[in-house]
DNA sequence: GGCCGCCTGAGC
DNA sequence: GCTCAGGCGGCC
């Protein structure tokens, strides 16, 4: 379901809900959200960990126990981390419960159980997080221009794909893909070696600014959060462009486009984001095999 | 590059 | 009944 934003909101609602608590009882109802070890393994492991802090990288989310073991995970479409009181109704879908030293119990629910956990040991190499599986965050101040330029000019792919692309910057997906392609006036279909220096820039700079909006549009209560189940964020209604296809562009006005870009539904400006900006005309030279008009 | 699998549910 | 969904890995 979520993207670094929302996943960054779950850390903030629960963090101060699991900073301190001990680990009780470890119950798994589905094995196969359990990527590392196997799930007998991973259930011991966890059972009488305090837990010391919440980080994200990404959209993972990253447990750490005072023994230096972590617990790592990933919501993927459909994933939701909540904490409430034992007494509490199970929601449908509830595959994983860790009940915590205040009587309260951290609970995974996953429609679609896409989500996965990793249990790593102190010592014990992290093959998610590690600089070769994450490209930088997005607030990250390496990501200039000159970085994803040097990074994406020469790729043939389009700039949406390579968005989502989490060893190039990590946490973006759908939603924000199409977020900072409007902000940076950029088409989703666009091939990356097509693009300018100024295209560049302008991605550089939108996708911190889109990301950090993101975040600070999601702001929440855990009651608020408690209320939506953890799959109901603030920032919908403020999208500029996802889900907004046929509405007027913020901007402009004019029509938002539907595309299916990369495999993935893409919604942007037809205006504001040319496929074919002016001044790029040099770059549409096709060679003879190509020209079929 | 495109397609499929993994899953269930919502909306049409 | 069909299509689609905010992710990601694998396959050809």
């Amino acid at each position: 379901m979520p993207e670094l934003p929302e996943v960054e909101t779950v850390r903030r609602i629960l963090e101060p809900q699991l900073a301190g608590r001990t680990v009780g009882t470890v119950e798994v109802y589905n094995e196969q959200i359990i990527a590392h070890p196997k799930a007998e393994l991973f259930m011991a492991l966890l059972q009488g960990q305090t837990i010391q802090k919440i980080s994200r990288r990404g959209k993972f989310l990253t447990l750490h126990f005072e023994s230096g073991d972590r617990l790592s995970l990933h919501l993927r479409m459909t994933g939701q981390l909540l904490v409430m009181p034992k007494g509490e109704p199970l929601e449908k879908h509830t595959h994983l419960i860790l009940s915590l030293s205040d009587s309260n119990q951290l609970r995974y629910i996953d429609v679609r159980r896409f989500g996965r956990f990793w249990y790593f040991q102190k010592g014990e190499t992290d093959t998610l997080t590690g600089q070769d599986a994450l490209g930088p965050e997005p607030t990250d101040p390496i990501l200039a221009a000159d970085y994803l330029k040097s990074k994406l000019g020469r790729r043939k792919k389009t700039i949406k794909e390579m968005l989502h692309d989490q060893t190039v910057v990590a946490g973006i997906g759908n939603i924000y893909s199409d977020e900072i392609l409007f902000v940076a006036g950029i088409y989703p279909g666009a091939k990356c070696d097509a693009l300018s220096d100024a295209d560049w820039e302008r991605l550089a700079s939108a996708i911190p600014e889109v990301i950090l909006w993101g975040i600070d549009a999601d702001q929440m209560t855990p009651e608020e959060y408690l209320r939506g189940k953890g799959k109901e964020y603030r920032n919908a209604e403020h999208l500029r462009v996802y889900g907004r296809a046929g509405q007027p562009c913020p901007a402009c006005g004019e029509a938002l486009c539907r595309k299916v870009i990369g495999g993935r539904s893409s919604t942007y400006c037809p205006n504001c984001q040319k496929a074919f900006p002016a001044g790029a005309g040099s770059l549409q030279v096709k060679s003879q095999g190509d020209n079929q008009a």
